[in-house]
DNA sequence: CTGAAAGCGCTAACAC
DNA sequence: GTGTTAGCGCTTTCAG
């Protein structure tokens, strides 16, 4: 130890943590030893015996660390934890409501302060413990039935809802939806595409609202088959990323890209640069992981007057595949 | 403690990690206390005694945790870590030496067991005293000169120089590069741009070998000012994604997008659908990834055998853009 | 300004 | 099968 080193046991402590009352003499010394020895602190030992233990660590728990919208996510959640001394520790639940119980337990057991959630569909039984010890939660991106946690998300219905309402005002009366709903909030967004038809007064068929769309192929295979139908519809909206990707792929394919219209659910990087450019309602994953650190942090600053969920609107990005005519009027 | 709820001090440690000799009756009684007070271990106080000391925990150090290359590498980091037993802490550096070196110390600290780290431009000086520990570091992405650590990266030099080739076999004798020389990495493209111009006996001139484009705009203005040119290239190679979609959207308001070449480095989700098609460079960060994991935890395991850099090979995705004929022959 | 004693939560190494 | 003792690296508290 590099107390060694020096002469002192407990000045050691107090030269590293920088509390004064440490003579210059002994302080020379003991930074001398640190700098021979390559002395690091080990900080878990520290936490374990202070009061005010702290890890300086936070938890971040989505569905997939390697897409877009939650490494966007995950830099904002840095970017609050940086300056406050926090590293992030990170996980993928990949939906599976198991694993993501396993993972609560091994965050907290590794005693981060606070931890950041996208809870998977399924029972959020798992989350009672915590709530009952007052551990430090937020969610972030899916709402959790019957769960009082604070959540940051977006407004998947109104998102839906708003590009339905975009695709009637431009002629169209034939609107697919394609998605899932084995997440509260992908049903979200299934439900603002039913509420969007019938504001619009069209009809919801189950020929046309597809709720078992989840990945890319999924969703090139079910824009093929609308299309191979005696009456196909005019416009589509795809529910998340990857199934966009798979219905431009179709679209194009069939050379349908400038007759049928298409909005996707979130944004992607070359969606301006298509031809024609991709009209979607985008999110932002950003202000949700900001939002959702600053909350995290001021809770385990004691502060909790901002405690509260947010549901932060989306926005429709008209780029051309949203704005083609329909026939209708 | 959860102890007193049971009767034993010890035995609560051998039922929690499932050591074996516990009479079933205590067994049961100290997992009855266990779910009666939602005890959690504190994984950290017992990796302090240990002298197999482990934290399961293992560092993941990017340059920017929010870019889809990181994110795709982090996935797959975690994927190899999860079947261990370890989570994975993570941060970005923004390319900052300074930033860093800081984050080496505080991931140490955290009792780590070992690092992935792709290092920032500069000297590698704060890495020495990890070294002298024989602490595990495995570099990914760039090199790091005169650092004796394994690194997995891809090679960029072999892969700009490819993308030469492959445009001059088209008929390009004026081929721009948009780059710049600030880290290792990049620097190994620029040279594989030169390397690539020579091998094909074409001229590299600084109107057409850019090395000061690092951001979207650089790049779509670099794009404007080549074709404002007398002689404009007739074919463009971008360094890195983000340079890459600037280019794109420069050539697609110019209305070139068909008449001057390009290739990308690195893929882009929506590229095979573009107008024409985007042809990269593209590098398989999933695989960098899974391999610098792998070999972390091989020698973390004490296995040394597989210990050495890999460098990987880049593969050209031919998708159109890259394919335009140029004037030569 | 400095140190000694005690203990954080847990587990090796021994007893019993 | 179980408990005891000691100690991981650090910090609190309190006495010099």
């Amino acid at each position: 130890m590099a107390r060694a080193a020096g002469v002192s046991p407990m000045t050691a402590s107090r030269v590293v943590n920088d509390r004064g009352n440490v003579h210059e003499e002994a302080r020379k010394r003991v930074l001398a030893a640190v700098k021979e020895l390559g002395y690091i602190r080990n900080s878990t030992a520290g936490a374990l015996r202070s009061p005010t233990a702290t890890s300086w660590t936070v938890g971040l728990i989505l569905n997939d660390v390697g897409n877009d919208f939650s490494a966007t996510l995950h830099r904002a959640v840095e970017d609050v934890a940086r300056p406050r001394g926090s590293l992030v520790l990170t996980a993928s639940t990949d939906d599976s409501h198991a694993h993501m119980a396993h993972l609560v337990d091994e965050f907290w057991s590794r005693q981060v302060d606070g931890i950041i959630l996208a809870p998977p569909p399924g029972d959020q039984h798992y989350l009672e413990a915590s709530i009952a010890r007052d551990a430090k939660i937020v969610l972030v991106d899916r709402p959790a039935v019957g769960v009082p946690l604070p959540t940051v998300m977006s407004d998947g219905y109104a998102g839906v809802r708003d590009a339905v309402e975009h695709l009637a005002r431009h002629g169209h009366r034939s609107i697919a939806y394609l998605g899932d709903v084995r997440s509260p909030a992908m049903r979200l967004r299934f439900d603002g595409y039913v509420a969007g038809m019938l504001a619009a007064e069209l009809d919801v068929t189950p020929a046309l609202a597809l709720a078992g769309i989840e990945t890319f192929d999924d969703a090139r295979d079910a824009v093929t088959s609308l299309h191979a139908l005696a009456d196909p519809p005019t416009a589509i909206i795809t529910g998340r990323n990857r199934t966009t990707l798979g219905a431009v792929r179709a679209l194009h394919d069939l050379g349908m890209q400038h007759h049928t219209a298409l909005i996707g659910f979130d944004d992607l990087d070359l969606a301006p640069d298509l031809d024609p450019g991709l009209t979607v309602v985008s999110q932002d994953p950003r202000r949700i992981g900001r939002l959702a650190a600053e909350m995290l942090f001021d809770e385990l600053d004691g502060d909790t007057t901002a405690t509260r969920s947010i549901i932060l609107p989306t926005t429709l990005i008209p780029r051309g595949s949203g704005e083609i005519s329909g026939p209708g009027r």
